[in-house]
DNA sequence: TAAGTTAGTTACTTATTGTAAGTAATTATA
DNA sequence: TATAATTACTTACAATAAGTAACTAACTTA
C-alpha cells in the first residue's frame, strides 16, 4: 500500500506545497523579510503551527532565519534563493484563481 | 482571529491546492479519464479520501464524472476545462522539483 | 516591582487521515 | 444454486495533524 507511481521528486514538491499552510507562508513572504507575529497575523496561522512550518521550511533550504539582537529580539524570516525560485507559482496560482474563481464564492467559509 | 489579509480568491485557490491528495489526483488526470481504482493505486491515497476528495473537486467544477453501465459498472473521472486549465501549474511544479530537489532526497520517507 | 515586548512552547480539544472490514449490484464459476 | 469475483464506494474506529489558549524566557520601560 501506499507505494505510488509518481515520479518521488514530483511527490516531494507536492507534499511541500500542499503542506497546509506552507504556500500561504511562501506567498507571504514573497513581500520580503518578516517576522513572526507579522506572518501570524498577515494570513491568520496559529502560532504553534507557524512555528512548526517555518522550522520545516528552513529544513528544506526554502526560508532563512535571521536574528536581530535588539530589544526586544528581532527575528525575521525570509526566503532563500530557492524558496524565491517558487516565486512563479505562486504568480501562476494567483494568476489562475483570477481567472477560474469567482469572487463572491472565494470569499464564503466553506 | 483568522482573519487573513491574504486575496480570497488567492487564499481559496491555496486551499484547493493545498488540500492534501488534490495536487496528485489532479496531476494523475492529466494523463487522461481514470477510474477510481486506477487512481488509487497510482497515487497510494486511500479509498476513503479518494472518494471525498473527488466529490470535493467534482463540485469545484475541476472533475467530472461519468458512468458507464458496462458489467461490471465502470465510472470515469477526467478534468473539465477548469481542471485542465491547472496543467500549466503542474507542470512547473515538476520543472521546479526536478531543479531544486535532489532526488536521493526526494525518495527518502521522512 | 509590575507590566509590556517578541518569539516561541505546552497542554488539551477538535478535525482530518489512515486502516481495514463491509456493502451493493452484477456476472462468472463450481 | 451457492460461492466467489469485480468495482466503487461507505462505515467504524485508530492515529496524526491542526486549532486554542495559557504560559515561558529574556529583556525594557513605567
Amino acid at each position: 500500500m501506499n507505494k505510488s507511481l509518481i515520479c518521488p521528486r514530483f511527490e516531494k514538491a507536492m507534499s511541500i506545497i500542499s503542506q497546509r499552510w506552507t504556500g500561504l507562508v511562501i506567498y507571504q513572504l514573497l513581500h520580503g523579510p518578516q517576522r513572526f507575529s507579522t506572518i501570524e497575523a498577515a494570513i491568520g496561522i496559529s502560532g504553534r503551527v507557524l512555528s512548526e512550518r517555518l522550522k520545516d521550511l528552513e529544513q528544506e533550504g526554502i526560508v532563512k532565519r535571521e536574528v536581530f539582537p535588539e530589544t526586544p529580539v528581532r527575528i525575521e524570516y525570509s526566503l532563500t534563493d530557492k524558496g524565491l525560485s517558487l516565486k512563479p507559482l505562486m504568480k501562476d496560482i494567483e494568476k489562475w484563481s483570477q481567472t477560474w474563481l469567482d469572487p463572491v464564492d472565494a470569499g464564503s467559509d466553506k
